[in-house]
RNA sequence: GCACCCGUAGCUCAGCUGGAUAGAGCGCUGCCCUCCGAAGGCAGAGGCCAUAGGUUCGAAUCCUAUCGGGUGCGCCA
């Protein structure tokens, strides 16, 4: 149920009455009509724009639509008030049964009420993390990790069919390098004395998996040349990392619906068969690039290559799907992998990248509308950094890896809940800044811990409420007579209460996240605002003395409100607290 | 040079497919515990929404230009 939605539904009905009526004409267009809560909530509980919308082509009156409609609309006992002001807005007030009635939706409906059908079952797949399979993941990853799953869980919430999936990069040059840094461990391992040479990683996650290496192999490898153990090496070394990788989502709590190995392309005939696909298009082709405007590279020559004419679906320059030596650039694969997802029916396609692939968002868009002859959509959600702090000092080195700090090392800090929470505190293409210390201050600074205490809160009533005897489970709540719920601070978080599932499909359709944590944060901060009006006010309070109705009607509002913290959290992956300790 | 992202209160940031007098936290000032958790709440001060044009009933939001910050820019992924 979406009050909001339903009282859309009646304007649209009024309009069609007044068409029938002879009052507007025939043929209009109500897309454009909305009804939203007004920005300042002194005009009233809904606000309407119909009028305004719709006087160009009705040729009338904004004032003239919007009188006649207030005068419709005021036949629905929903409605109290409809009144015109401004341009031409309507302004609309709500009885009061109108609030009692959502109240009792979320209690009968629990976490589902919000739940969405914008979605239709339509498949979407969310791509995220992907991080290259060479070491831990590091805080950038995280951030990334953590949109991308809540993004996840959202769009499920909104009615998508989603799929959550990790694209390994287990085919180029970097695992190479990966199984040659493994292979220095093993031979430490063996006693030699190594040196990290040739951008080899020198972190000490290795150790352990060359000491593992050793055991199983023996000294099979010790001294030999490359040919003979790279391959073994480069498959052993891979999946020990991604055996990590898949450990440090898990204490995060994401969880992956699909991997997808990048090297099952190669020698496959996949990738050819993608490019195929684009040849067959006439979108394949040789040719010489430009050089780069400005800054030329200092070893620029014209050279000539085999290009994707990306150009053709909206991107700026061609790109090179082939270096010139005849191997596949790392966008070869890229293209093979996003044509395997279209095959799988996605509808939808969304990837999350950090910021530093930037421009890489043109190409792949331009890969995807080709691919799909322009029928799968692409959003590229780009991952901004995240600063770190400690004590408002910027803080850079790791005690596990000694170069960077690892997810591992956010979550074993602070936990997975205020890591997953803060990083959802700023929207997606804006720079993050973590500080260790704030994020685990309890006040109202700290959103976690401000929509945590909200929660906590309300589940420190019902244990009142549970001592003092008096039934609370949903059903008794949403049975109980609300129609004394008139004050303006229970007003408000019922009206909050309200705007969830608009909220989730706004969310949703703009594929960001982090609205319900903003979204959590005013709903946990109308419900502060109650209880304190409750200290001057014992009338206000969530328990009344020796008067179990009334007490069961007040809490009915505080547990609809835990309910959706509750659902809000979920789609966050936070856990909601019970107490705060 | 080009592309993308960003520019909103002293600071950190929200702001719905374009809606009314642009919001929150921090900081500053003054208040509220005999009371369900004060780890909270209430009130006040604080703005040319980078700048200049344009689109329209209406622009922080869309378009163009300029300024400022970030990221990226042919065989690294």
């Amino acid at each position: 149920m979406n009050l909001f939605a339903d009282i859309r539904a009646l304007v649209l009905d009024s309009l069609a009455a007044m068409q029938g009526e002879g009052q507007l004409p025939e043929g209009l267009d109500f897309a454009n009509v909305t009804v939203e809560p007004p920005r300042d909530p002194g005009h009233g509980d809904m606000a309407t724009n119909a009028a305004m919308v719709l006087a160009k082509p009705a040729k009338s009156k904004p004032r003239d639509i919007a009188e006649a409609l207030a005068a419709k609309l005021a036949d629905d006992p929903r409605i109290t008030s409809a009144e015109v002001a401004g341009p031409g807005f309507l302004n609309l007030r709500l009885d009061g049964s109108a609030w009692a009635g959502v109240v009792k939706t979320v209690l009968a409906d629990g976490v589902a009420y919000g739940r969405s059908d914008m979605g239709q079952g339509l498949k979407v797949n969310v791509e995220y993390v992907s991080a290259n399979p060479t070491g831990p993941l590091h805080v950038g990853h995280t951030r990334g990790a953590v949109f991308g799953d809540a993004l996840a869980s959202l769009l499920d919430y909104a009615g998508y069919d989603v799929t959550r999936e990790y694209y390994i990069n287990d085919g180029g040059a970097q695992v190479d390098v990966l199984a040659r840094s493994v292979y220095l461990r093993y031979l430490e391992a063996h006693g030699q004395e190594v040196t990290f040479e040739g951008g080899t990683y020198p972190g000490d996650y290795l150790i352990e998996v060359g000491e593992a290496l050793k055991a199983k192999v023996g000294d099979a490898y010790v001294d030999q040349p490359e040919e003979v153990w790279l391959t073994e090496v480069r498959e052993y070394a891979t999946d020990a990392m991604m055996a990590l990788i898949r450990e440090d989502l898990k204490v995060l709590g994401v969880e992956m619906d699909h991997f997808f190995s990048e090297k099952s392309l190669y020698g496959t005939g996949r990738i050819e068969s993608a490019i195929d696909d684009l040849r067959s298009k006439g979108l394949i082709y040789r040719g010489t690039l430009e050089p780069p405007k400005g800054k030329v590279p200092e070893d620029w020559e014209p050279r000539e290559q085999t290009l994707f004419k990306s150009t053709e679906h909206g991107d700026d320059v061609d790109r090179p799907i082939m270096k010139s030596d005849g191997s596949w650039t790392y966008f070869a694969p890229d293209i093979a992998y996003h044509y395997d997802k279209i095959s799988r029916g996605y509808d939808l396609l969304i990837d999350v990248f950090g910021a530093d692939h930037g421009g890489y968002v043109k190409r792949m868009k331009a890969a995807v509308s080709a691919l799909s002859d322009t029928r799968v959509p692409v959003d590229i959600k780009l991952c901004q950094l995240v600063k770190l702090f400690k004590d408002g000092e910027p803080f850079k080195m790791s005690k596990r890896a000694g170069t960077f700090i690892t997810l591992r090392d956010v979550v074993d800090e602070v936990g997975p809940d205020v890591t997953r929470f803060v990083m959802l505190t700023r929207k997606n293409d804006a720079p993050l800044d973590f500080d260790f210390d704030k994020v685990l201050e309890q006040s109202r600074e700290n959103p976690v811990f401000y929509v945590q205490y909200a929660h906590a809160r309300v589940c420190s009533v019902l244990r009142k409420a549970t001592e003092a005897g008096i039934a609370h489970d949903d059903a008794t709540l949403g049975d109980a007579d609300l129609s004394g719920m008139t004050d303006d601070a229970e007003l408000s978080v019922a009206k909050k209460l309200a705007e969830w599932p608009r909220l989730v499909e706004i969310a949703a359709r703009t594929n960001e996240p982090h609205r319900v944590a903003f979204y959590l944060y005013e709903l946990a901060s109308d419900l502060h605002s109650l209880w304190n009006k409750g200290n001057e006010n014992p009338g206000l309070r969530f328990l009344q003395e020796d008067d179990p109705a009334l007490s069961q009607s007040k809490m009915a509002l505080a547990r609809a409100t835990n309910v959706v913290i509750s659902a809000g959290l979920a789609i966050l992956g936070v856990t909601p607290a019970e107490e705060m300790r």
